[in-house]
RNA sequence: GUGGUCGUAGCUCAAUGGUAGAGCUCCAGUUUGUGGUACUGGCUGUUGCGGGUUCGAGUCCCGUCGACCACCCCA
């Protein structure tokens, strides 16, 4: 019986794979000062109805049900009502600005298909309780940076800036109201994707044309990404940023800039996304809190699938793993297993991958094996015990020594012993 | 939810409608206390599942499930 659809199985290498991802991911947000926090994987089923409408997309795409205390529940599809909850109940608790980063697995039923799957993990940062622009290239260029840390470059992704703020401004001079601006918005979003003429029939109402939307990209950079772009660039980050209008993302609750990371080759999905969101927390804790934010998400889903076919990020990923053992302990001599299980311990102690046979095996059997776990030593415990031998196996240098002088032999992992 | 393509061993793939195979992996060996090569042997399939056509179906037809792709959406 396979896993559910959209559902993964980890067997040991796609979780040292997972390992790499969420390692970077926390590596690279502490190195931003942003701490971590998690929330519950199954929520109120009530959070994410509160301000969705009826029939919403996020609605259909709930796994929900209800408990054994006729509760209605949901598995988390995203981070964001949950940190809304959290900060609302206890942000007097917290210094602002609060920069909080997750790294957590949700759950959406929509058809899987490249790139999107019914679980999966996604990094999630948050800057909360700041409004300025520098906020806002703090976020950005962490962005950037997870990208970095992966080993991309701008040769591989691009960070697509736009601002929400630009286009409600230029649909409120054009006379349009909610209805229509967000009829508008979602057009903008295909307006390279689906035919003209299709765009026109649904801007039909809304007082506007392609033409009009095409214009108002053209135009560029508005004045609001000055003070961002300049940030990023006193930083060494300008050139992985774009303006770009045509960024509008789907969410109605973004206030301000919104951005997207794309790969270079446009064969993915969008990488990463997010953007400001300053009167979101207000209406979700029911104006209990009321704080701006800015924050964007990171799917493993996507991520992984361009690690793979980027062999610069593959590599880094291949180099950082570690062989499941490093020290293997060859009992040469059944007598002496005793001895070989104190040096087996000795070597785990001081922190080595150790491993060894756990059944009589013939010591050429045990080398296969030493060999095929990715030691890199071997110890041999034998008749000659207290002597031992100890062999490098990618130089098959190997030496005779008193039992006791392996520990400053071996040193301490991490560092690179030469041979013996 | 809609459409398209595709499902053969753990993996990659063969098999003009006529007895389901190979390579890799895995397991066990190749006599004395030292290796990734080489050699020998072994395991694994209701050909995704269920119907139908046919003397006979991995192959043709229908359904279903799954994967991939596109739409939808992307929190």
């Amino acid at each position: 019986m396979p896993a559910l659809p959209g559902f993964r199985d980890f067997y040991p290498e796609d979780c040292e794979r997972r390992n790499y991802v969420v390692g970077t991911w926390r590596a690279v947000a502490r190195r931003y000062g942003f701490v971590e926090y998690d929330g519950p994987t199954l929520e109120s089923g009530e959070l994410y109805r509160k301000k969705n409408e009826e029939g919403a997309e996020i609605l259909e795409q709930l796994y929900s049900f209800r408990d054994r205390g006729d509760r209605e529940v949901a598995l988390r599809p995203e981070m964001t009502p949950t940190l809304a909850r959290m900060v609302a109940a206890k942000e007097k608790h917290f210094r602002k600005p609060m920069k909080w980063f997750c790294v957590s697995n949700f759950f959406r039923h929509e058809r899987q298909q490249k790139g999107r799957l019914r679980e999966f993990m996604q990094f999630n940062a948050d800057i909360i309780g700041e409004s300025s622009p520098e906020a806002d290239a703090e976020i950005v260029a962490l962005a950037v940076d997870l990208m970095r840390g992966f080993g991309f470059g701008g040769e591989h992704f691009v960070v697509r800036l736009s601002d929400r703020k630009a286009w409600m401004d230029f649909l409120a001079s054009r006379g349009c109201d909610e209805t229509q601006s967000r009829a508008v918005l979602a057009c903008a979003d295909k307006i390279e994707r689906e035919a003209p003429e299709k765009l026109d029939e649904k801007l039909a109402g809304t007082g506007l044309t392609v033409a009009d939307l095409r214009g108002f990209i053209a135009g560029g950079s508005p004045a609001a990404f000055a003070p961002v772009l300049a940030a990023l660039e006193a930083r060494g980050l300008r050139d992985f940023v774009e303006p770009d209008l045509s960024i509008v993302r789907g969410l109605a609750y973004y206030t301000g800039v919104v951005f997207e990371i794309f790969d270079r080759s446009k064969n993915l999905r969008a990488i990463a996304g997010g953007g400001r969101y300053d009167t979101l927390i207000k209406g979700l804790s029911d104006g209990a809190s009321d704080l701006p934010a800015i924050g964007f998400g990171m799917g493993d889903v996507v991520l992984g699938h361009l690690i793979d076919e980027t062999p610069a990020a593959d590599a880094q990923r291949r180099a950082a793993s570690v062989p499941a053992c490093e020290v293997f302990v060859v009992v040469a001599d059944e007598a002496r297993r005793a001895e070989a299980l104190r040096i087996v311990q000795v070597t785990r102690d001081l922190g080595w991958r150790t491993d060894f046979s756990l059944k009589p095996a013939k010591v050429g059997r045990q080398f296969q094996d030493a060999e095929g776990l990715g030691a890199r030593h071997a110890v041999v415990v034998g008749a000659e015990w207290p002597a031992i031998k100890i062999k490098t196996l990618a130089t098959r240098q190997e030496a005779s020594v008193d039992q006791s002088e392996l520990p400053a032999l071996l040193g301490k992992p991490g560092a690179q012993p030469g041979s013996f």
